[in-house]
DNA sequence: CGGGGGTGGGTGAGTATTCACTCACCCCCG
DNA sequence: CGGGGGTGAGTGAATACTCACCCACCCCCG
């Protein structure tokens, strides 16, 4: 029984509850109360394991960000590879991007409702050296190399067809949750679309 | 002394009163006694003008959006016109954006930290057939207008054009927000360079 | 023409509820 | 038996919202 649910500590279940609650009923509902039923635990025991409610929320933000990992790595392989077109990565990576930004942007989104907790999360995020950003640092920086391959006409703008390419998946994110899954396409024929577009313009 | 700033009236007063606190303390500190000493009145007041908070923040949403006007009319403009280049266009259309986008980007995004607040909101804003979608969609009508008139490639994308580069405006004035200004370029080279981008995918 | 009374807008002082957070206490394992 | 992990029952503060009341204004009727 070593596997059983029950056994996953307290702390992580804290931060999975509060996840979940971040996710479906909002930060504005995630009070300490409903994650601590949530979790299944009382209210009290989320005091032993964080100072307050905010470090919890900082946490998770911090540790229980959306997978990044499969975007980044569709980031990185690539240009050791002569046999996959760069277009066909571009689309692998608008891909990734739109799924990741799908994931992410509910809890990012929610920040703005509460700005104190955006600045501890920011300065928390920035003293890591990391943040959204690396994102599309990692795209121009690959692009740059693709460039300097040869691969990409010599005047591409590789940040700004990263921002392009980016862009373009947080903003069908943003209307996903925004408006409804009725108004964007969906992924399989939005990821190649925009991986021609954007080939296009730095072929 | 007609003009004196009492005689605005009390309604208008409590929502530019809720829009501004909105937008600097955030959604979750937005309080109703906030907002009335904001505006100059008592609390009971607010409830005599809304049936409640919520009335309230729905008609902020969709009475105090940042205003569109100037995109929607750089977005208008144009293809009647032969003497100004498409690229210059794009640009313009950047631009303006960005600006509109960095405007509007603590508010909408608020609304994800209460998905019941959300809702309301999109209810009241698809039964007005508005919406974010509908600048994508005025800049996509707009290109594909300038392509039947031979100005663009005849094989060009409209609509994914006009997701990259709406989308890059928009990622841009999250980062703005998110990270600080210190992560994203200045405007004024900013959107050239995305219009000089996406003008070479569509040409 | 004067005054009685409805009315829209406003208020101060509440109310019930919910919030984040605490405390005294307990259980059980090493 | 000591202490980390857990709990039930609070605490004060803050929240959204209400209530009784007020006042200036206007309309209309005697």
């Amino acid at each position: 029984m070593l596997t059983s649910k029950s056994s996953r500590p307290t702390p992580e279940r804290l931060l999975d509850a509060a996840e979940k609650l971040m996710r479906t009923v909002g930060l504005a509902s995630a009070t300490t109360k409903a994650i601590a039923r949530e979790a299944g635990c009382s209210e009290a025991a989320l005091y032993k394991h964080f100072a307050n409610k905010e470090e919890l929320f900082v946490r998770v933000l911090m540790e229980r960000t959306p997978n990044a990992g499969p975007l980044m790595a569709a980031l990185q392989a690539g240009p050791g590879d002569p046999g996959a077109g760069v277009e066909e990565a571009l689309a692998d990576i608008a891909r990734h991007a739109s799924l990741f930004y799908a994931d992410a942007m509910p809890m990012a989104a929610s920040l703005f409702a509460d700005p104190a907790l955006l600045t501890r999360h920011r300065e928390g995020v920035q003293q890591l050296g990391t943040g959204p950003h690396v994102v599309l640092d990692a795209l121009a920086g690959r692009l740059r190399r693709e460039r300097d391959a040869g691969r990409l006409g010599p005047d591409a703008d590789p940040r700004t067809a990263a921002a392009l390419l980016l862009g373009a998946c947080f903003q069908r994110a943003f209307f996903l949750h925004f408006s409804g899954a009725h108004v964007v396409q969906p992924v399989e024929e939005f990821a190649p679309a925009v991986a021609r577009s954007v080939w296009a313009a730095i072929r």
